[in-house]
DNA sequence: CCATTTGCATAGACAGTGAATATAAGTCTG
DNA sequence: CAGACTTATATTCACTGTCTATGCAAATGG
């Protein structure tokens, strides 16, 4: 196979399996607000309008997304003492928690596709394990940079 | 590895990368709404009931959602001669043109990515496409199973 | 037939989101 | 250092997507 097919093949099979995944995510909470949970839990306290820019939507929904986690104990609000419009957003240890329960939920959902594979199969991915991981780090890196 | 922690690492890999991709979906249009026109575009007509099933909400959403694809001339609605209450949702020509558009940017997007691994990254991801194909298989088998 | 089941539509309520705007704090300029 | 501008966040209003509960018409089974 050329490497442009090449391409286009493995492309075609992420994005199928991509989107499948997609809709089994649990929807107990928006997709917004757990990706902004798992961003924190990843980076950090961010400022509001940091987390809007990094996960797409608009400050006043940010604003509001916030509002609701922290009613639920997930984040909290501190104040920043250089500069007292900020507010910086960090994750609780329940916040914490709830990121990790989620994480695992999805990865043993896959855990239990990849049963159904042959040897064969799951070897092959075991090969090609540092290409996944590069690839997630590609599109961490790739909307970071787009966003700024 | 053991294939116990296999399945782990493959999980946890693939589980960042659909989380990631899943951000990235063009939002002109809800991510059920888009799943119900490429089930359609996969399987041909289906009934609402059956939609709804398949997509994992209920009913008068379903309705709903129809409705408004209908009203943007993506899907049309066609009665059933032997059984006068059901709906048979059929994709209109421009329906199967917007599923094909979407999915070919979800591609292109993994395309870009994939430009960024190295050569053995690929030629790994390529001995893994019967893989990948096969979970997405899997996945697709099991929402269909469990549902019913 | 009449009661029950099935398939879809409708009504009402609520969460998430965006656009526009308000408020308050910081920064710059002359 | 006073006023204008910019930045960070909050508020308001409207719309969409979803749910539960319910209604209605067609099919089905005694």
């Amino acid at each position: 196979m050329s490497r442009r097919g090449a391409s286009a093949a493995i492309g075609a099979a992420l994005y199928g399996l991509a989107t499948r995944a997609a809709r089994r995510l649990p929807r107990d909470m928006s997709l917004t607000s757990a990706a902004t949970l798992a961003t924190l839990a990843r980076t950090g306290p961010r400022r509001i309008t940091d987390l809007a820019a990094a996960e797409g939507v608009t400050q006043p929904a940010m604003t509001a997304l916030v509002r609701v986690l922290e009613e639920s104990g997930l984040v909290e609000r501190r104040g920043d003492a250089s500069d007292k419009r900020v507010t910086r957003v960090c994750l609780t240890e329940a916040g914490a928690s709830y990121v990790r329960m989620r994480r695992q939920a999805g990865v043993d959902a896959f855990e239990r596709l990849i049963g159904g594979l042959t040897h064969d199969e799951v070897d092959a991915l075991v090969a090609a394990l540092p290409a996944l991981k590069h690839l997630e780090e590609l599109e961490t890196r790739d909307r970071d940079g787009s966003k700024r």
